[in-house]
DNA sequence: TTTAGTTAGTCTTATGGCCAAACAAATGAC
DNA sequence: GTCATTTGTTTGGCCATAAGACTAACTAAA
């Protein structure tokens, strides 16, 4: 069945073509190599309009032959794989500290990772603009060597993003109604590719419900680990961003009247609780948010070596993490939630008890279930996820035009 | 643009006319009467295509064509309205005490509305069916008589119903692991029109999706207001289930862990702090579940007189609503969360300070445009989004066969 | 009363994309 | 060497939409 999902939007054959070249590019991402005939008997698609959208997609350099098979009855079959070589998809993740820009083929191979130390938390957006503008064009200069196709590049901000791109706030960087997007495309004077902004939960999970162990859950939500925590969800399939693009705000539902205060003002917030800030005041009131790696390093140091308040410390925030994520499991029903950022590094520590917590609190038989899981995709998710948004687009049957 | 919405299925001829029949229907629906040239100048269909779908929904007696317009310059054009009289949709509530029927037609208008005393908090499941069998059966005689065509019935059911329409857990009701929908198909020997279970809470959310005044908008939340407090959830324009089918279930998110004990032996439960138990525990320790109206009743009543601890009452199960539905509006930033149950009657008492307490905790700028609204349905909401959920099949191009 | 202008809806033809079935190609089994 | 098997292409048919000509039915104004 088609679904058009937004409204009173009418179809016709293009969008049929669309959907089964999408249909046809999924299947050989997630069952290269295989031959014409494995996609027609696994997808119901006639075989002679599978040949038609192969040659499409080998055509546009989507797809590629590769060898025969051998040694079975019958004619061999020619197979086909994703054609890595002519495209990249650009993420770029803004950050306290540092940006970091990666591209992908759409094998989602890493072609280069670059990061570069940028003090977000003192620039302004234009300043970051600039910044992220110069680091844009030489990862286009360097895919274009490769003679690549640069097919867009989304930023991801560690912030609240609207639907059109524009950054409404984003507390550690202090952003304040920035037209992003926009201004990107400027600097970039006319790219010839589309480059949007979201947020960097937002994009984690699309990382994580592209190419993380998961990939196959329909409804997984992916939880931010920094001095602020977030969230992206994905419902049937996609991302839900809400009305206005604001969902996954989980750092600030109130766990605990009486708890400490949180730098939004207000009490016993989930970021104050299991957020690394509420780490931090314990182990290192102090430290800068830049430093926040090597401290949540030394918290591991300690925990290894058994240090006992340290010990207690986790415990309990794992116990607040695993009320929160209780929160999450009992409104959305995940499939599995997917902890990030530096729960990754604490899960030793964190997990099991969030765990224990979670499923006490979780209404739903078997908790629904939800599993709590730790990402495996580290520090770069959100980039990641930012390149996936690119290849998001081409996977919905939007491709690139033929050379 | 078409997306197929449940991973990699293929499109044909057969999706685009149905999309466009959906489209078609929906636009009138809407914007009733109209006329062909409106339809195709407002989805950009060709005018053609437009007769040729137009024509077809007129032999399947979904539309009918109505007088032409007069006294305007040129053509006078044939007026098109949803055809009311050869179908109907079945919806069926059951609850502690009564199971309510209710039938529409395409248009939503009701078509008859009966409530019927029925145990349910002392019957068993299959004790249950029976009774909801003799009433379908009822229902589906008057329809006939009415020379209807029944196009569907739906059950709503206060509990965890799993995508398959197995009751998990129902727990006013008593029910476990009963398959409703299995078993009521059963009930009715193969009745020529299909059986769905679904939880209350999420069809009375398309119940307001579909008929409500917010039924613009793409995201929202309804609340049920029971003794339990459970949530349906729309995000860009669907139901969304989660994993199992399990999501919205807010009420035993935890607000306080040092609040009243919660029937399900936690602490601080929003339902326990905001439900319709956190009222009665206090107005009155010993009524039973099936007093729960008359007892509202007598609360409304003295709020309006003015009773003191009565109104400092509802004003704290105000603000502790506002806190749980802060906790919504974050997580899903919805256009509009709608409250409904005995939320409606205790309206003028809660919403100002749950408003005021959910504004000041929801982090995006203005709330997110998150509002709180009452639900004007009344109390048959989930019976009759039992009845939408029949409609929604029609509407999404699965069109009755032609007679 | 004619004529022009306007809008509604149908008819004809073309195009694009899918499917079914026949067919060609390339191999292993016997 | 022949047959069975499997792959992938070719052919023809079908279906739904688009474009534009055409018919229909009205108002306005000369």
């Amino acid at each position: 069945m088609i679904t058009s999902h937004n409204g009173p939007q009418p179809a016709d054959f293009t969008d049929v073509r669309a959907t089964n070249l999408a249909v046809v590019l999924r299947f050989v991402r997630e069952n290269a190599p295989c031959s014409r005939a494995d996609i027609a008997a696994s997808t119901g698609l006639n075989k002679a309009t599978v040949s038609s959208l192969v040659a499409d997609l080998i055509d546009r350099r989507l797809l590629r032959e590769t060898g025969l098979t051998e040694h079975r009855v019958g004619r061999p079959a020619t197979m086909l794989v994703l054609d890595g070589s002519p495209y990249a998809a650009i993420g770029i993740e803004v950050n306290v500290d540092y940006i970091t820009a990666v591209a992908v083929d759409l094998k989602g191979e890493e072609l280069l990772n670059w990061r570069r130390s940028f003090p977000g938390g003192t620039s302004s957006a234009g300043q970051a603009v600039v910044a992220m503008a110069a680091l844009a064009r030489r990862v286009v200069s360097r895919m274009t060597k490769e003679a690549r196709q640069v097919l867009g590049l989304t930023v991801a901000v560690p912030g609240l993003v609207d639907v059109n791109g524009t950054v409404r706030v984003a507390p550690n960087l202090g952003w304040r109604d920035a037209d992003l997007a926009g201004d990107l495309t400027k600097a970039l004077r006319d790219p010839g590719f589309p480059v949007l902004v979201d947020n960097d939960a937002n994009l984690a999970a699309l990382a994580e419900h592209r190419f993380g162990p998961h990939r196959n859950a329909a409804n997984l939500v992916y939880v931010t680990g920094e001095v602020g925590v977030g969230a992206g969800i994905v419902m049937d399939g996609r991302l839900r961003r809400g009305g206005q693009g604001y969902s996954g705000e989980i750092g600030h539902i109130e766990l605990d009247p009486a708890g400490p205060t949180c730098r939004c003002g207000r009490r016993g917030c989930l970021e104050a609780v299991a957020g690394m800030g509420a780490i931090l005041a314990r182990t290192a009131p102090d430290a800068s948010p830049s430093e926040l790696e090597l401290e949540i390093d030394e918290v591991v140091r300690r925990a290894r070596n058994g240090e006992r308040d340290i010990l207690a410390l986790l415990e309990d925030v794992g116990r607040h993490l695993g009320r929160g994520m209780a929160a999450v499991a009992n409104m959305l029903n995940p499939e599995v939630v997917i902890l990030g950022g530096y729960y990754v590094p604490l899960a030793p520590w964190l997990v099991a008890c969030a765990e224990e917590e979670m499923y006490g609190r979780v209404l739903a038989p078997g908790g629904g279930g939800c599993r709590l899981e730790v990402s495996t995709l580290g520090y770069g998710a959100a980039a990641l996820g930012a390149a996936a948004r690119v290849l998001d687009s081409v996977d919905s049957g939007r491709l690139p035009a033929q050379r």
